[in-house]
DNA sequence: CTGAAAGCGCTTACAG
DNA sequence: CTGAAAGCGCTTACAG
């Protein structure tokens, strides 16, 4: 005999219609709210059913109404990088809080590859577990776009909107963040910029690296180098050290995460080159990581809590029958701190 | 018309039958591996399902068999301090490592309190979301045990096992960990040693406390000071604020986690005490952040992500139908780095 | 306004 | 070895 009998009796919408003297089709009115049933009956079921505490069995209800009242994520990292990237779990808290108000669950996955997160995806949608999905670190030539698209699956993306506008999108304008950050060191008269970019794959590295050049070709600088990384702190370190000992060393480098730039920092220590006097940094998130290095980071900071709840919101509305209709959140806005001083 | 229809006609184990030219029970059978159909039956129709690409429907499935094939995480922690946490992420990865071997999913939620943790499990389990949860940060005198027993709630304890033993435990020695932290430092000659602890109201905080007055007591000394905090940076750089300040500074402080032990060495330098010569400092949680500061932490370091999968495999093992059975993870070691040094 | 019934897509005793 | 049928707990047209 197992401890836990899964057959147990649980209360169901019968026990409900019985201790009300009414069909089991009257209590799912009232409790939908639904015509079809008189007032006084309705309060009376509600009552009842909250009284006997009872709630819907999800998986009765998600037969019938082929809806799982689950979105899905599936975050495609390596379990490394996103311990210490406090993006994620702040992203999740927010489109929790927005979740919650409509009891929709969030399924999570955390893969290390691309190929994986469409094998979970596909999964999940096969099976029914989720409504609909939740696309970030979207690559320049996504397989996963056209797969959403030829399967119908409901989703959001987390970053720019496509062209033909089929699937809604919640983002922020990358580039113009990227700009305010040259135009902050040029500001201070630098001139030899550096930028340490994240996975050359993902869209918004390259969005960010073009507007990096674009920014610097408007003062009229060459960028001293842009380095393509995997975000981790090991090659945020590499890059640096490799930036440093070139002939033409930057006065400056921007890092496309905090994670980066504490690295950068760490080896400019290292090789006695002193932040903010002789490099100055700027990470490419914030996040408390920022204020615990010394120097502490001037970075690009968002509410990313935020950001999270727009993209459940988001999502919800187009699960809901509404037409796709992206939403662009705030722009990273610069938040100087010590790491960044006048060339 | 709504873009996405959730009335559209998907693939079902009656599609399969019809092509198979069987009832739909025996495709049931033949897919569920049971007895009832012959060899020939069964791997003809496994190969026409895996050819159309069927996968059951959760909902269905779950309905019949009265099992979610999910289990749930909640998480009761401000998102800030998440954010910063490494510790979950690596933890979650580990779960779902181990959770994807049986196609289990993991629901998760991020609340800000303990009710609403409480709140988030009830209903998962009144609407059978889940089949079996995982518990962390118990506190001292924690409201869900009995809630969990008295509902007969599958759930497995990340923490010391409860001495009446009917919820399995996965954990490990958290007192020897101090202890060694402990030795290590009094090895080093230091006597003057402060501890800066996490939530007073986690057990494993009590533990730990509780260890390092002992470990302390056995080498005939007095802790300086004893301080509780809320795991965040800022309650970190406070407390060693406070203990820089008094008159019987500590030589050498252990902190709870790593972002608090990068908040000390922080603070320490601005009150311009040298860390390591004049101060040293411990991590109770390893991760990159502490290769990330100047100087790098001297932490207890432990496997987190084989941690999350253990505790996946005991609940597992748990929901089909095994007894409990509790797990010692292996004893977090001490890594020696640059902010401890002889006193 | 109300009730009886079919259906969602599976699993599983129960007869043949 | 196989098939027809009931059941899981809801929702929702369809009659009264």
């Amino acid at each position: 005999m197992s401890t836990y009998d899964r057959r147990v009796k649980r209360l169901t919408i019968s026990d409900i219609a019985e201790r009300a003297g009414v069909s089991i089709g009257a209590v799912s009115f009232a409790l939908n709210g639904r015509p079809g049933v008189s007032e006084a009956t309705r309060s009376r079921i509600l009552s009842i059913a909250a009284e006997m505490g009872w709630r819907p069995n999800a998986a009765a209800r998600g037969l019938s109404e082929s809806r799982a009242h689950t979105v899905g994520l599936v975050i495609a990292r390596s379990a490394d990088t996103l311990g210490v990237e406090p993006f994620f779990m702040k992203f999740i808290a927010g489109l929790e809080s927005e979740l919650a108000l409509t009891r929709t669950a969030l399924l999570l996955q955390v893969v290390p590859d691309h190929p994986r997160s469409i094998e979970a995806i596909c999964d999940w949608w096969a099976e029914r577990r989720v409504d609909g999905l939740i696309v970030m670190d979207l690559w320049a030539d996504d397989a996963r776009l056209p797969l959403l698209e030829s399967m119908r699956i409901p989703a959001v993306l987390v970053g720019r909107p496509r062209p033909d506008g089929g699937m809604p999108a919640v983002w922020s304008d990358d580039a113009a963040a990227v700009t305010e950050a040259v135009d902050f060191l040029v500001g201070l008269g630098h001139q030899r910029i550096a930028r340490v970019a994240g996975l050359p794959a993902l869209e918004h590295t390259q969005v960010r690296t073009a507007a990096f050049h674009a920014a610097m070709a408007r003062h009229g600088l060459a960028p001293v180098a842009v380095v393509d990384t995997d975000y981790t702190w090991a090659a945020g370190a590499e890059a640096t050290r490799a930036l440093l000992a070139a002939a033409d060393r930057p006065t400056a480098i921007t890092f496309d995460n905090d994670v980066m730039a504490t690295a950068g920092v760490s080896v400019a220590r290292q090789l006695g080159v002193g932040v903010p006097h002789e490099l100055s940094i700027i990470a490419g998130d914030d996040s408390q990581l920022c204020e615990m290095v010394f120097p502490t980071l001037t970075a690009l900071s968002r509410d990313v809590q935020a950001y999270g709840a727009h993209t459940a919101r988001t999502l919800l509305r187009l699960l809901n029958g509404g037409a796709p209709q992206s939403f662009q959140d705030a722009t990273a806005r610069l938040v100087p701190r010590e790491s960044t001083a006048p060339c």
